[in-house]
DNA sequence: GATGAATGAGTGTTCATTCAT
DNA sequence: TATGAATGAACACTCATTCAT
C-alpha cells in the first residue's frame, strides 16, 4: 500500500503533464478545442479542475504544449537514412509517402489540425509554427529526394518545378479527410498510399 | 419617403433571412463556429439579437441552413455539359478541375469546412450531408470521365481502379490548406491546378 | 396589472442604473469592494446576476459609476452664495463647514472613500478624480473664504499661510472616523463641529 | 558549512513569524488584504507557501498578529516623562504631537488602519481593539495635558470641554490622508504639525 | 519543521435563448 | 415583424487551505 501511494506520488509529478496532455488530447478529439472544458479535462486526467492549473497556465497553453510535443520529434529521424542511403529515389521516395502517411493516420495530428482549423485566428503563432515544422519540413524532404533523382537521371526534370504539395496532395487529403469524414466514409489508406504512389511515379518518372 | 420605407421592410423581409446567412458566414469565418455570437451575426445583419430568432431555431439552425443554402446549387449544371460533349476526355477533365477549383477558392465552401471540422461531432448529419452532395457528387463526375476515357482509349485502364481521392487530392488539399494556412503561406491555385492537371494526366493517360 | 407590468418595465430602463448603483452601494458598504459579490448586488437589486452586466462591464465599473454619480452634484451649489453673500466671513465659513459635515455624514461618502483606501492602488485614477473634485474644491473654497476674512481684516494673516488641511481637519477626520470606528465609538457630529469652528474661529480671529 | 546552516536555520526558526508579519506587511500594503494572497506573503518572505500555515492559523490571524504586534509597544513611554514633567504645559502638548505624528507617518500604522477601514466588519474586535489600545490612549494623554494646563491656568477652561478628537484632528487626518492621497498629493508634515500646534495653542491658549 | 502537490469552493463574466411590448 | 430587456446555465480561473512525505 505504501509502494502504491510513493508510485502513485512519484507518477503524479513528473507524469503529471504528459497525462494532462493525454487528457486533453482526448476531450479536444471528442469536442473540439472551443467545446472542451477544463472540468472534462481534469475529469479525464482523474485530477481536479484545479490541478490542471497547477502544470499548464490556461486553456491555451494546454493546447500550446500539445502542438509542441509532437513538435519535438518530427520527421528529422529520416534525414541520416536519406543522406546515407546511395540507392535509387524512387525507394526514398516511398520511405518518406510511407512516413508521411503513418503520421496522417495518426490521431493527435489529425486532432491538431482540427483545432487550428477551428481556432487558427485565436492561435497564428501555432499555424506559423505548424507550418514551419511540419508543412515545410515534410515538403523540403520531398524536394530533396526530387532534386536527387532529378540529377540522377530518375526523374524528369519538371519534376522539380512542380509545387510540392501537388505531390505531396493525397497525403495531406488523407490527414484533412480524417478530420472531417472520417465517421461517414472511410479511408483505405493501404490503397491510397498505392495509388498515390503510382501516381506521382508515373507522373515523374522520366 | 413611407414608400421608400415600405419598400425597404418588404424586401428586407424577403432577403432577411439571406442576409441573416451572410452575417452568419462572415461571423463564422472571422471567429469559427464555437467563438460565433448570435450577438455578432444580429450585428453584421444590422437587427436586433432577438431578431434572428425569428427565421432560425438556433445557433445550430443557423449552420444548418448555410450549408444547405451552398447545396443546392452544387456542380449538377455540369451534367448537361458532360453529356452532350463528344470531344477528348482530357478536356473534359480539365473541365471538372476547373469546376473543382473554383469551389476550392470559395471563402464560404472553406468556412463550411472548417466548421465541419471542429464541430462535425455535433452535425453528422451535415457532415453527412456535405459527403453526399459535395464530395461523392464530385467523384462521381470524375469517375465518369476516367470511365469515359478508359473507353474511348484515352486513358490508362489502371486509371479506373485508382481511388478517385488520389486523383482529385490537390484540389481537397487547396480547400484545406485555405482552412488552415492561408495567412502564412497562401497558395497559388493557378500554379496548382496546372501542376495537378500534368500530374495526373500525365499519370494516367496512355 | 397591466399597469403595474408597464410600470414596472418603465422603471426597469430607466432606473435600473440607478437601482444597481445603490445595490452596490450597500454591498460594498456591509462587505467592501473586495468581498462584495456581483451576485450580493444583483439579489439586492433583485436582478439576475447577468443583469447586472447589461449595465455595468464589470465590477470596476460599478465602483466608478457609484463614485462619479457622487461627484456630479458636488458643493459648487455653494459659488454663487459665496459670491453674493456679503456679512461677515465667519459666516460663510459656518456655511461652508455645516455643508462639509453633511457630507461626512453621509454614508455613501464613507463607502467611497473606504474602497478607495482599501482598493487605491487598482483606482490610482479615481483617487485622483476624488482628490481633484472633492478634496481640492472643498479647500479651496476654504482658502476663498480664508482670503476674503484677511482682506476684509476679520482674519489674522497667519490664517491664509496655514496649510488649509489643518483648518480642515476635523471634518476629515470625522468622515474617517466613520470610515472606522463609527460601532466602537459612535461621533456625536453636532459636538465635533460645534468645537471646530470654535477652535478654528479663535485660532484664526484677528 | 553545516553549522553555518544550522544557524541559519536556528534563526530562522526563530524569526520566522517576525518575517511573515513583515511580509504580511509588505503584501497588505501593496495589494490592500482582500488582495493580497497567501502565496504572494510567502514568496516575500522566501518559504512555502503551506510554512505560512505553520505559524498562522489563517489569513485572517495574520493580520491579527501583525496588528497586536504593533498594540504591544504604544506611547506609554510617555507616561513616565509626563508624570515627572515639571514645565509648562505646552511643551508637554508638543511633546505629544511629535509622538502622535510620528506614529501618523510610519507606514505600518498606515497600512493597518487601511484594512481595518475595509475589512472592519469582518474584524469588529481588532477595530475595538485598535480604538481602545492606540485612538482612546492617545486621546487620554491629550486630556490629561489639556486638564494639567487648564489647572494650571495655562489653557481656557472650555478646552477642556472640547471633544479630543478635534484638538487632535489634524493628526488623524494626516494618517488618513496618507491612506487615500499619498500618492496623488503627498502631505508636507512638518507644515502640518507647525500648522496644528499654532492652530490649537492659539485656539485654547488663555 | 518544511514543502510540493492537490483540491473544493467560489466568483466574475459570457452567451444562447426567452418574452412582453 | 422587430426588439430591448432579462436571465439561467456554463465555464475559466483563483486561492485559501490540507496532507503526505
Amino acid at each position: 500500500m505504501q509502494m502504491k501511494t510513493e508510485k502513485r506520488r512519484r507518477r503524479r509529478k513528473d507524469a503529471r503533464p504528459s497525462e494532462l496532455l493525454d487528457a486533453a488530447l482526448a476531450e479536444f478529439a471528442e469536442r473540439g478545442f472551443g467545446n472542451a472544458t477544463i472540468d472534462g479535462i481534469a475529469r479525464r486526467a482523474d485530477v481536479a479542475r484545479a490541478t490542471v492549473y497547477l502544470y499548464f497556465a490556461d486553456k491555451d497553453a494546454l493546447f500550446d504544449a500539445l502542438m509542441r510535443r509532437r513538435l519535438t520529434d518530427p520527421l528529422e529521424q529520416l534525414d541520416s537514412a536519406f543522406n546515407s542511403y546511395d540507392g535509387d529515389s524512387e525507394t526514398l521516395l516511398k520511405m518518406l509517402f510511407i512516413k508521411l502517411y503513418e503520421d496522417a493516420g495518426d490521431e493527435e495530428a489529425v486532432t491538431v489540425l482540427r483545432v487550428l482549423a477551428a481556432e487558427g485566428n485565436r492561435f497564428p503563432h501555432l499555424v506559423q509554427l505548424h507550418h514551419d515544422r511540419v508543412m515545410r519540413v515534410g515538403m523540403g524532404y520531398l524536394q530533396k529526394i526530387i532534386a536527387r533523382g532529378v540529377a540522377r537521371g530518375e526523374f524528369a526534370a519538371h519534376a522539380a518545378e512542380t509545387d510540392m504539395r501537388v505531390l505531396i496532395a493525397p497525403a495531406i487529403m488523407t490527414l484533412f479527410w480524417r478530420m472531417v469524414f472520417s465517421k461517414v466514409a472511410d479511408i483505405d489508406q493501404e490503397k491510397i498510399i498505392e495509388g498515390h504512389l503510382r501516381v506521382v511515379l508515373d507522373g515523374i518518372r522520366k
